[in-house]
DNA sequence: GCTAGATTTTGGAGTATCTCGATTATCGAG
DNA sequence: CTCGATAATCGAGATACTCCAAAATCTAGC
């Protein structure tokens, strides 16, 4: 409607050769893109932005934490951290209590009802997902395990996992 | 070495109790997590912030585009979007060069050393990612093409694709 | 039991990046 | 050729970050 792009992308890029990729690593990427998304939606849905998704997210997988303790999994100061945990108790998402042990603390605790309307988006999500799975037997299932794993590796990123941009606290058996 | 937190999280979030899921779908999310580890490496390895590389990402897949049509696909004001392509040239990753047609219009290019800079980083993943399909038979991958199209169908995403985080230019065939 | 250094949180100043509103140049239809 | 629509940019204000410093409390060593 607009721009005069050749119709169709060029094959070369920079001056690189672009190789051609099969169907589910096309897959994986639009998995990303999907999953991108739907971390926005939820950020609209709970008013916040993506520092105050994380840091739900973190007191979702891990319970209350002291807002050091956030700043490290965050990765910000702790000054920018005081001011994002401001924001959320602003919010209604958390609450400051004091730390039990450590009178210079504090802990973040969230707020039941944030984290039940953050569920009531999550878990349906989750559970879609999951579903799928009944669509496949256990020999397959392997196969997509195995897949997945694979992939996850080959990213070649020591400790994913440690980011949960907002989790579910994995049922740890 | 620090938290209060009674050692394994709770089943219960938000008075809510959380259904157990199998293990592709937590893999899921720790693919998810992985790309998102990812992309900030390349952010940091480009010098750019989210926004930066999201314009890359759209220069790269379609080519040159105006300053409008980037504020649309990174949803940003066109003000800000000026910004940005500031930012993209001073890092000497993009030019703006008059549009042929429209002398209202710019285009912005992505220069070649910065493409063959991000293909530097982007092929070598993509390699690895497609070449764990090697791994697998004919009818495993096809497992595997079906589950993620499913999975992707399940976050009931309309027109996902959109946005690309950095993606290559599909070998449309 | 006290003191000195370490740790925890918070506040203030400065910077980066966004939105909103206005400005200038050009396009395209009548 | 004029006028409403469209394109890019600029300036002012808001938001969210960094860095540095301050105040309270903890902890080790004497």
């Amino acid at each position: 409607m607009e721009e005069p792009n050749p119709s169709s992308p060029p094959p070369v890029v920079g001056g690189v050769a672009v190789p051609p990729t099969r169907r589910p690593t096309a897959l994986v990427r639009d998995l990303f893109t999907a999953g991108s998304l739907f971390e926005k939606a939820l950020q609209r849905e709970l008013a916040v932005n993506p520092t105050g998704l994380d840091a739900m997210g973190h007191l979702v997988m891990s319970g209350p934490l002291s807002p050091g303790e956030l700043s490290r999994r965050l990765d910000l100061t702790t000054a920018a951290t005081t001011a994002a945990i401001d924001r959320l108790v602003d919010l209604g998402h958390v609450t400051r209590t004091p730390h039990p042990t450590d009178r210079r603390s504090v802990l973040v605790v969230p707020t039941d009802t944030s984290m039940a309307r953050a569920m009531g988006h999550l878990m349906p999500m989750i559970a879609s997902v999951d579903a799928v799975l009944d669509e496949f037997s256990d020999e397959e299932q392997d196969v997509i395990t195995r897949y997945l794993e694979r992939v996850i590796a080959s990213y070649g990123i020591p400790d994913a996992e440690a980011i949960p941009s907002m989790a579910v606290p994995r049922s740890t058996h």
